[in-house]
DNA sequence: CCGGGCAACT
DNA sequence: AGTTGCC
């Protein structure tokens, strides 16, 4: 759906049905997973099940999450002087989306604003959507904050085995303009299974994070978009394969096919085009000359409503950023307090994350009167080792300190700090984010891993420029990133009791597949605020348990690296051990361990969400259950209970993790008890790493990006489905 | 007519 | 490094 993503050209123009699928295998079987098992089944399914979710009026649910009270009033979502978007009750009003804060307020004098600018409790909750659908099917892809589209062909697929003959025809929930009688037919049947799985995955987003919102059911991720938004709030469509046209036609112009945005629209409409008609009958030629075969090819495509575009994974964030705008600055002073401060908040989330970012990003917008109102600038550069390891851990301050001049040098590189200038945008990134965990040593033996007493840290080369990592050969390995951000040594800490976990403490990523970090090369072990990096490496591969969720035969006929791979604790031990060996080793091994143990606690709580949670129990019953990894679910506690209902409807997305005693929870003051619940709220999300690089290549000239990046985090569930 | 944030081309 | 697109 994203305005990339699809490169299959080898169609002609007149699609219709049958020679799309062609294509299709040929761009999306690709990749280190293509050559197994079931997930290439999924993903080239002649007839793929795609759902697309929408949340409603997100990030004023939200705020109605966290202030029940403002369900009954009028509410808008401020950023600066324009509502990104309000409840239903203001709707009913008149306020709608992107208007400006006079206009709504002329339109709906009572209505009630909420600053909308720190996306954080938005972030926060988005994550936990797709985690959520990520715990029934590894193939969720996000599309900004508020929307996911899921490709649960397989998951049909199964129910389609299980359901004994027609015993399901019926849909759930709205079908587009379903006109006419239409009789059976087998697709039809998959796409009401799938309206049935919709339907589910809604009310489990409802019933454990109190969110409601819209699902669309199609056989492609433009049509599951598009027919999503057909039937507004908290409700569902599927659209039948004979609808397509219908549901094209009824677009109100080109601009509203997703992939075709304000600039694109702008050269169609010099073509002559500007309803989706127009070009569904333009010549490919025509379009060939201005776009290019690729891009002329997928724009038509569009407008005929196909679109082979896998669903593609998304992984963990390939960059943090944090910006704010304003009328003008034009001091320097005034923009290092700007950088230091969006630092700060910038350097906690990277912490948060755990991964160790290697490239930082200044952009700022400068005023221009002719307005070119959307002219960013940007300059970057590497980040040196030692601050990037102050980030991940823990040291922020340190690392904002030094980060501070580096970013007054490269904005330095944009403006001219003698002369007058006016900037109205300001913006700090951290890119090509790096895990710094199995570094795995040559030979692909893990156990040689164990035998250098270094940290697995990138080694960093004497050069400024620093290489880092020199991932040649490609070699990947399975790793689990769940190591836990270094506590914030040298800071004050608290204990507070717990009992061991299950829950990843970096959030967001979990297991993938990524490069090797090191190749043999020796680590240096920095003084850093995390010196204490000693292993336990007594637990060798050979002691530890099949974790419960991997059938034992099947393990069997894996490649005994990969066994070795599955079983070794060797993020455990690459850990300081002090906070995290033991929780991490009982994540993955499925939580068995439920001792009592002690974790540490910076005094500011932050590190509580190291302490892993419990994940949560079974999929619904009706829902096929994929065998995930204890790390890969989200979840709950051991019985989902919730204590007291809350006002706001919902109070079970904060459960206290299993591995905390309530008796120490409930003793502590209650903004504390808040704010360990917001931690806990945020935690893991399995997410594969978009930035390793192509896997192994595969031999295929043009898999390009859709296989490479999507199948990483599953290459080796597949193993483990069930038959 | 633009908020904060992300990804994917060039 | 800039552009485009998406929310």
């Amino acid at each position: 759906m994203d305005n990339s993503g699809d490169e299959e050209e080898e169609k002609e123009e007149e699609e219709d049905d049958t020679e799309w699928k062609s294509s299709f295998a040929d761009t999306a079987a690709v990749g280190p997973a293509a050559a197994s098992g079931s997930f290439i089944s999924a993903t080239t399914h002649p007839h793929r099940v795609i759902l697309h979710f929408d949340l409603d009026c997100f990030y004023a649910q939200v705020e109605m999450i966290r202030n029940p009270a403002l369900r009954q009033v009028p509410l808008g979502i401020q950023q600066k002087y324009i509502i990104v978007t309000c409840n239903y009750v203001a709707r009913e009003r008149g306020v709608t989306k992107l208007m400006s804060v006079t206009d709504a307020l002329e339109k709906c004098p009572e209505l009630v604003l909420v600053r909308g600018e720190d996306l954080t409790h938005y972030r926060d909750m988005s994550y936990k959507v797709t985690e959520l659908l990520l715990s029934y099917s590894p193939l969720v892809e996000r599309l900004g904050f508020d929307e996911n589209f899921m490709d649960v062909t397989e998951m049909v697929e199964r129910r389609l085995g299980q359901t004994a003959e027609s015993s399901s025809l019926s849909f759930t929930g709205h079908v587009y303009s379903r006109i006419a009688a239409d009789v059976e037919a087998i697709d039809h049947q998959r796409l009401a299974l799938g309206s049935h799985i919709a339907a589910e995955l809604r009310e489990a987003i409802h019933s454990k994070l109190g969110l409601t919102g819209c699902a669309g059911i199609a056989n492609n991720k433009l049509l599951a978009k598009l027919v999503s938004g057909t039937h507004k709030p908290n409700q569902q469509t599927a659209l039948l394969p004979e609808n397509i046209s219908d549901i094209m036609d009824s677009l109100s112009g080109l601009r509203k096919v997703p992939g075709v945005g304000h600039q694109t629209a702008k050269r169609l409409q010099a073509l002559g085009l500007v309803a989706v008609k127009d070009l569904q009958l333009c010549s490919l030629r025509d379009l060939v000359r201005e776009f290019g075969s690729a891009t002329a090819q997928r724009l038509k495509n569009l407008a005929l409503g196909v679109d082979e575009s896998p669903v593609t994974p998304t992984g963990a964030p390939q960059s943090l950023s944090d910006e704010d705008s304003f009328k003008k600055m034009s001091s320097p002073k005034e923009v290092q307090e700007k950088i230091q401060q969006l630092l700060t908040s910038l350097v906690e989330r990277m912490h948060k994350d755990g991964r160790q970012p290697q490239t930082f990003r200044l952009t700022i917008r400068k005023y221009s009167v002719a307005n070119k109102w959307f002219n960013r600038e940007s300059r970057q550069c590497p980040i040196l080792n030692h601050i990037g390891q102050k980030i991940t851990s823990g040291c922020a301050a340190e690392a904002v300190d030094q980060l501070i001049p580096v970013a007054m040098k490269l904005f330095q590189k944009m403006v001219d700090v003698g002369a007058a200038f006016h900037l109205t945008l300001i913006n700090v990134c951290f890119s090509n984010l790096q895990s710094r965990t199995a570094a795995v040593s040559g030979k692909g033996s893990i156990t040689s891993f164990f035998t250098h007493s270094t940290s697995p840290r990138k080694t960093q080369s004497a050069l400024p420029q620093s290489q880092g990592s020199s991932s040649h050969g490609g070699s990947r390995h399975f790793t689990d990133h769940r190591f836990g951000p270094p506590s914030a040594d040298g800071q004050h800490k608290k204990k507070l009791t717990t009992k061991s976990s299950c829950s990843p403490e970096a959030p967001l990523h979990g297991l993938k597949w990524e490069e090797k970090l090191v190749d043999g090369e020796e680590e240096t072990l920095e003084a850093s605020c995390s010196s204490t990096c000693d292993f336990d490496d007594t637990n060798g591969p050979a002691l530890h348990q099949l974790p419960p969720n991997v059938d034992p035969e099947v393990f069997k006929l894996l490649p005994e690296e990969i066994q070795k791979e599955l079983l070794s604790p060797a993020y455990v031990n690459s850990l300081p051990s002090h906070f995290t060996a033991k929780s991490v080793s009982d994540v993955e091994h499925g939580c068995r361990n439920r001792a009592p143990q002690t974790v540490t606690l910076s005094a500011s709580f932050k590190d509580v969400k190291k302490a892993p949670s419990q994940l949560h129990p079974a999929d619904r019953g009706t829902t096929v259950n994929h065998r995930f990894p204890a790390g890969m679910s989200v979840a709950p506690g051991e019985h989902d209970s919730v204590e007291g209902t809350l006002p706001s409807s919902r109070s079970s997305d904060c459960e206290c993790p299993g591995n905390v005693d309530p008796g120490v929870f409930s003793e502590l003051p209650p903004d504390v008890q808040r704010e360990l619940m917001s931690e806990w709220k945020q935690q893991k999300l399995i997410l594969k790493t978009p930035q390793s690089k192509k896997p192994v290549r595969s031999s295929m000239s043009r898999d390009k990006k859709s296989a490479g990046r999507g199948s990483q985090a599953n290459s080796l569930f597949k193993y483990f489905k069930p038959s």
